[in-house]
RNA sequence: GGACUCAUAGCUCAGUUGGUUAGAGCGCUUCUUUUACACAGAAGAGGUCAGAGGUUCGAAUCCUCUUGAGUCCACCA
């Protein structure tokens, strides 16, 4: 042996030998023969991104529990997959499509969605790879992508289940709309920003005699959209105003002044103007009082026709500017307060400004879903490790609002939702879409009707009717067009444990469902681990996982969240080149706990690089001391076999409890600071026998491969030479060292 | 406004149902190239565990309050 451990001379050939030997494979159910299954479902990474260090974390601690599992002798399984990650992709493809000076505009529906395809498994490959590269010991053969028509197929016929349920509706909602990405958002998906912007204090002229009302507001340029102006029912003049009128500042439009619990009297003058199309608090007292709904602006971002011809086509800020001029001019703007700080909600992916716009969505209803969710967390079904998010899951599926599932993108599963296309009924909803996502609609209507018939018929929209719609996976007959939107990727992730294993292998399953562990970061918690929970509940009556564990966000060195703006990414592979792969893992995984953060740099690793190295010297003293063939006196013999049943137990114990990074920090300590710095002393001074340090050295081998797979593995076949693979070992036990 | 989390050595963090002199890594000081390892070893400096009060025979750990930090959610134009 060297007197260095050089990870690159081992990690490739070490790999290779594990998966020649089938060490990955977990027993299907025919063959399993009784044994305890342990499954994990791998949280799958977007198919078209490498690697980065969260997805290291995931490898390390979801490897490592699999590892020791297999060790048990349990039926271990880790499903691998990777994700067609909708929204995010096509945002990516966008971007890819821009630099080359193309737009998605230029292509239609199914040209878009096979490019974006070629792109991803272009690049499919190398999340894959580098996941090996960590030593991940996953079932390959049993890999899944979320757009495997298998997977498919499943996902629409949960769809179709939840239909006839009566789960699903469309409705008419204002929802988070971004017009740069083109799609709307779930509540989810949007974030809160703050930010100082003016506010404008405007008068609203009382019609007949009267001090006219001021309103203060943000968004001047959806006067045009106002429909009313509302006060609180204590305000001092409510008597006076009470079924009066006032003149739209811009338009001149009357309108009613109405009374809502919901205005803040105390807020800027007390007076709210009512837009139901571009507010959602505005949309819900428009609700309350039958108001009309006027839209202002539309799917591109720009002004409609409903404002004015000087307005009609420009973007919100200019028509912001342009709507403060023209109520300057008309001596209707009282005064400006410059610095009104806010939160302004924005899209998470590209940060534009959200729009709440009026439109058609499919929704699910999530009550019945949640409920039973809530009972079987109460009767801890599953257990939620990490840091108080328990909590906080319990809360959001007390309070969450229906989901909305339809996004205006191709990049996912289309919706088999398919409406009758007649001359009388051209009602789709056409008007709700940006252009280039109805294109191929248009083409195939154009087919059947003149232009003239199709723009009668959109003109003549009015808000669409409830299932005026059939859920269909084929298309139920000639007249009949389908539904452009996709489902919310999130739709088809929430089912991945239940779809993954029963498009797998024969038996899989009722044999691994419900699963032992979702393992993942906090920050999707409520995106996927909440609706993986009321799907998994929803279509088996079980829970889809018996524990979760939450690791935290890896931050850098300072604390800092990694960004690449600031330049302070860190990639997993390189380390793992400079390192190796058990330096990093036992980095990521060492002196961290559930469910919070944890700050990882080079230092770290290299620190833990000087472990692997470490044990590998530890085991070459081992190896010498044999040869010699020395006699002892052995008066530490049984000392040391006491100490280390104790270790074994305290380790064994701790990775139950799911006390990770503390296993990894009791076997870093215990082998450095007793096994080489106690031990192996007293061995040097014949106070040990070369016997009980080697068994030693077989048992802490076995206890340290959860974690550094690859250099323990190495020393095993140096310094046992049966050809066996220390992948296959049992865990010790304290009653005999297994 | 609501919720969650945190505050421990110079830095990054552990501390397992409250139990002797509070630990690790990195950094620092001194010494050692001794035949596993200098990617090392030995010795050492460094903490009134944010502050105040309470429960207890006993508190870094449990409770209350204060201060400070972070995250998530809600959102009033």
């Amino acid at each position: 042996m060297d007197s260095r451990y050089e990870h690159s001379q081992f990690e490739t050939t070490i790999y290779k030998k594990w998966q020649e030997a089938n060490a990955f494979a977990a027993p299907e159910a025919s063959s399993a023969d009784g044994k305890k299954p342990f499954c994990i479902i791998m949280p799958p990474p977007n198919a078209n991104d490498p690697l980065h260090v969260g997805h290291a974390m995931f490898v390390s601690i979801e490897d490592m529990l699999i590892r020791y599992h297999r060790m048990l002798g349990e039926a271990s399984l880790w499903v691998p997959g990777t994700d067609h990650a909708g929204i995010e992709t096509q945002y990516v493809f966008e971007k890819k499509l821009s630099k080359e000076g193309k737009s998605r505009f230029q292509f239609d529906r199914e040209t878009l969605y096979q490019s974006i395809w070629d792109y991803v498994h272009e690049n499919s490959s190398v999340a894959l790879d580098q996941m090996k590269q960590l030593g991940a010991s996953a079932d390959w053969e049993r890999y899944k992508f979320t757009l495997d028509p298998d997977v498919v197929d499943q996902v629409l016929t949960t769809f179709e289940k939840m239909a006839s349920d009566n789960l699903i509706y469309r409705g008419e909602r204002l929802v988070n709309y971004c017009v740069k990405c083109g799609t709307a958002y779930s509540e989810l998906e949007v974030k809160y920003v703050e930010r100082d912007d003016a506010l404008y204090y405007v008068t609203y002229p009382l019609e007949g005699d009267g001090e006219p009302l001021m309103v203060a507001t943000v968004r001047p340029e959806t006067i045009f959209a106002d429909v009313a102006v509302a006060i609180h029912p204590t305000h001092p003049r409510a008597a006076e105003l009470k079924d009066r009128q006032v003149r739209n500042p811009l338009t001149g439009a009357l309108l009613p002044i109405i009374t809502d619990e919901a205005v803040d009297p105390e807020f800027g003058t007390g007076a709210l103007k009512i837009t139901p199309a571009h507010d959602p608090t505005d949309y819900e007292i428009g609700q309350r009082h039958n108001l009309p709904f006027i839209q202002a602006i539309g799917f591109d971002g720009r002004l409609l026709e409903t404002t004015s011809p000087d307005y009609v086509g420009l973007k919100v800020m200019p028509a912001r500017e342009k709507s403060v001029a023209e109520l300057k001019e008309k001596g209707l703007l009282d005064h400006i307060d410059s610095a009104y700080h806010h939160n302004v909600s924005t899209c998470y992916r590209c940060g534009s400004v959200i729009e709440p716009l009026p439109m058609a969505q499919f929704f699910i209803r999530v009550k019945p879903l949640t409920k039973p969710v809530l009972a079987a967390l109460d009767r801890q079904e599953t257990t939620v490790h990490g840091a108080g998010h328990d909590k906080i899951l319990k809360h959001w599926l007390t309070n969450l609002h229906d989901w909305n599932i339809s996004r205006q993108i191709v990049w996912g599963i289309r919706m088999p939702i398919w409406y009758e296309a007649t001359k009388t009924n051209l009602t789709i909803k056409f008007i709700t879409k940006q252009q280039e996502v109805v294109t191929g609609l248009i083409d195939e209507l154009l087919q059947r009707y003149s232009i003239e018939e199709i723009e009668a018929g959109l003109q003549s929209l009015s808000a669409p009717k409830e299932a005026d719609y059939v859920v269909s996976r084929t298309k139920p007959g000639e007249n009949y067009l389908q539904e452009t939107d996709t489902f919310d990727t999130w739709f088809s992730s929430s089912q991945w444990p239940v779809v993954s294993l029963k498009t797998n292998k024969p038996g899989d399953f009722d044999y691994y469902y419900p699963t032992a562990v979702m393992e993942t970061a906090y920050d999707i918690l409520m995106f996927w681990v909440m609706r993986m929970m009321m799907m998994g509940v929803y279509l088996t009556g079980k829970m889809p996982f018996k524990d979760v564990y939450l690791h935290g966000l890896v931050r850098d060195e300072k604390g800092q969240k990694m960004s690449k703006s600031k330049g302070n990414v860190v990639n997993p592979l390189t380390l793992v080149e400079k390192y190796g792969a058990d330096a990093l893992r036992m980095a990521l995984v060492m002196s961290t706990t559930a469910g919070h953060d944890s700050a990882v740099g080079e230092m770290k690793v290299k620190g833990m690089r000087n472990f692997t190295n470490k044990v590998w010297n530890a085991a070459r003293f081992v190896q010498m001391k044999q040869a010699e063939s020395v006699t002892t006196d052995q008066v530490h013999d049984e000392e040391f076999t006491t100490y280390l049943n104790r270790t074994i137990t305290l380790i064994t114990q701790q990775l139950n409890d799911f006390k990770i990074g503390l296993a990894a920090e009791t076997a870093h300590n215990e082998f450095w600071h007793w096994y080489c710095d106690i031990a192996i002393e007293q061995c040097k001074k014949g106070e040990i026998s070369t016997t009980v340090l080697f068994e030693g050295l077989k048992t802490w081998l076995r206890l340290l491969h959860p974690f550094m797979p690859f250099v323990t593995e190495a020393i095993w076949q140096e310094v046992v030479t049966d050809n066996s693979l220390l992948i296959h070992q049992s865990w010790p036990s304290a009653n005999g060292n297994g």
